[in-house]
DNA sequence: CTAGGGTTAG
């Protein structure tokens, strides 16, 4: 086991010195282990006491009271229960203030009670205090495992890393499947994926094996990273060593093909839950309800709500978070009757239908009673207000809520500044845009291609091609891929400059990364090269867009005809005129 | 009912 030696010193070495400073505290503190009470027969009684009631601070507060002034000192075990109701209700500051009264009132805590109060530390970003909270007594596997989670969660992942290594060379404690899962699930969520497959890898060189609930986090991670199909080669891997996966596996893949909107593949994988005898269960049903729902596949999606039915699986809020955003107007009535509390999810999904049907006034009423149901306004709230607003081109009133926002320390996230860029694009204010998109990304906010996408479409549309072009072309050192949409603009831009040989090369460069060249690409670049009087180089583009069975636009047409008057036509430009133009434009 | 565990919303 254990010695208290090698693990203040490996806290030591990870922190480098003094970290136990100003940390005091009586010594032996632990029971001798065959004190006059440690045995059952001679042990008093304890009185019940009853945990569950505790839902809110002040029941936790009385409790405490209670329990110090009762005449028979409670066991430690009870007020580790305390603790942990303490914390289930989410009273951190609390619980750790019980626990300095109980080293000050001589209660002997132990390892449960010292994990505990590491936990809550933290929970509230003071990881020091975690660390000076172990010098208490003895720390163990679950000790170290919730201080490697509050490393992550206080975005410390190099040191995590350090004291989890520290931990195996020194032997401090032999890692668990839960430090495993720690580990992976920290480095995924801190964007490093690939090293967490590579702890996997190195762990199960060493070990005997890494258990399903570290492969599935790392599973997710790979899903996040857009690397589905590793993942699905991950989980075929792990299937062939004997790990088998679960409804929190398959459900994760199945989320990733949905992403994708491969719902054929998933099929695959329900067919394998089902072989394997694994039954969905509510987060599974909802993953697949929202990719139904996504897809306006609203039939698909009630034959699945009645599976839900049969199968006993309950509804929760996200079900029905799901609904209201899917079907956009079944409204929130139904899930209070179950007994259900809407939550501020449950509001945003509802205003979003609201807005995207364009029935905005009922949505601001909607906003505005948001509050009165005890619940907060989030980013998502405003982003969907600010976007229904800007819909209806009610551009100040939007700004308005923006500013509101910043003012009640809601953070705006890269929706907002999409939201507000595009808007002001929208509305011609491309200068001010611009200097905006500055100030962001001064900011380091990180920012996709929707963002750049609404700035250079209202660039091109506003007739500033260079300052579109100029900034297409800083995409790529922003990590910014563009897609078709993007590379459409631009294209457009430079045949709008008569550029048709940078055109081309955009062109040709945008299939090489496999974007697909849809309708208004084919048409702009044949416009182009029509306008230039190039009638032999626009035909191999009509030629492919006739293979694809893409139709050209009216005013395509019109300038075609223009130039066969005179011209021979020739077998192509025959059945062109037979297929493909409409009657009106040909005779 | 003594501590630490992976999956779902714009």
């Amino acid at each position: 086991m254990t010695s208290k030696r090698a693990a203040v010193s490996a806290i030591n070495l990870f922190h480098g010195r003094g970290f136990l400073n100003g940390w005091s505290h009586k010594s032996g503190i632990l029971s001798p282990p065959f004190s006059l009470f440690s045995s059952k027969a001679f042990q008093p009684k304890q009185p019940r006491i009853d945990f569950s009631c505790v839902k809110e601070l002040k029941d936790a507060i009385e409790l405490f009271q209670k329990m110090k002034s009762m005449r028979r000192e409670p066991s430690i075990r009870m007020y580790n229960n305390l603790l942990s109701v303490t914390v289930k209700i989410e009273q951190y500051s609390f619980a750790l203030y019980m626990f300095d009264e109980m080293l000050r009132l001589g209660v002997p805590v132990d390892a449960y009670t010292m994990t505990i109060a590491v936990n809550c530390c933290c929970l509230l970003k003071d990881i020091k205090s975690g660390f000076a909270i172990m010098g208490g007594c003895e720390p163990d596997v679950t000790t170290f495992n919730t201080l490697i989670k509050g490393l992550f969660l206080n975005h410390k992942v190099a040191e995590a890393g350090k004291l989890f290594n520290k931990l195996l060379r020194f032997r401090i404690c032999e890692p668990d499947d839960v430090m495993i899962l720690a580990m992976v699930d920290g480095l995924c969520k801190s964007g490093n994926v690939l090293p967490a497959r590579d702890l996997i890898r190195r762990l199960e060189r060493s070990r005997s094996r890494t258990d399903v609930k570290a492969y599935s986090a790392l599973l997710v991670g790979l899903r996040k990273s857009g690397m589905v199909d590793d993942a699905l080669q991950l989980l075929s891997t792990m299937i062939e060593k004997g790990i088998s996966p679960n409804v929190v596996t398959y459900s994760s893949m199945i989320q990733g093909l949905c992403d994708l909107g491969r719902l054929e593949d998933v099929k695959v994988l329900t067919n394998e839950m089902s072989n394997s005898n694994i039954s969905l269960n509510v987060f599974t049903f909802n993953i697949l309800i929202d990719a139904y729902c996504k897809e306006r596949k609203m039939k698909e999606a009630d034959d699945l709500l009645e599976i839900m039915k049969q199968r006993n699986v309950y509804r929760d809020v996200i079900t029905y978070n799901t609904l209201i955003d899917g079907y956009c107007s079944r409204g929130i009535d139904s899930m209070v009757d179950k007994g259900l509390k809407p939550d501020i999810v449950s509001y945003n999904c509802l205003l979003n239908g609201y807005c995207i049907k364009g029935r905005i006034d009922e949505a601001w009423l909607l906003f505005l009673k948001v509050p009165l149901k005890g619940l907060e306004h989030n980013t998502c709230t405003y982003n969907t207000m600010i976007d229904g607003l800007f819909i209806k081109r009610r551009f100040s009133e939007g700004w308005k809520l923006f500013e509101d926002m910043e003012a009640r320390r809601v953070s705006p996230d890269m929706y907002t500044y999409n939201t507000l860029l595009d808007g002001l694009c929208r509305n011609g204010e491309t200068g001010e845009a611009l200097s905006f998109l500055h100030m962001i990304e001064g900011k380091g906010v990180t920012l996709n291609r929707v963002t750049y996408g609404a700035v250079i479409n209202g660039l091109c549309k506003n007739g500033k091609h260079d300052v579109a072009t100029d900034l297409f072309n800083q995409l790529s050192s922003r990590g910014v891929l563009p897609n078709a949409r993007m590379y459409t603009m631009i294209i457009g831009a430079f045949c709008h400059e008569g550029s048709t040989e940078e055109a081309k090369c955009l062109l040709t460069e945008m299939q090489s990364r496999g974007c697909a060249l849809d309708e208004v690409t084919y048409n702009i670049m044949t416009r182009s090269l029509l306008k230039k009087k190039e009638l032999s180089k626009a035909i191999p583009y009509l030629e492919v867009m006739c293979e694809k069975g893409l139709s050209a636009d009216v005013s395509t047409l019109s300038m075609l005809v223009d130039q066969m008057q005179g011209q021979t036509k020739d077998d192509f430009l025959l059945r062109l005129m037979k297929d493909v133009l409409p009657k009106d434009i040909v005779s």
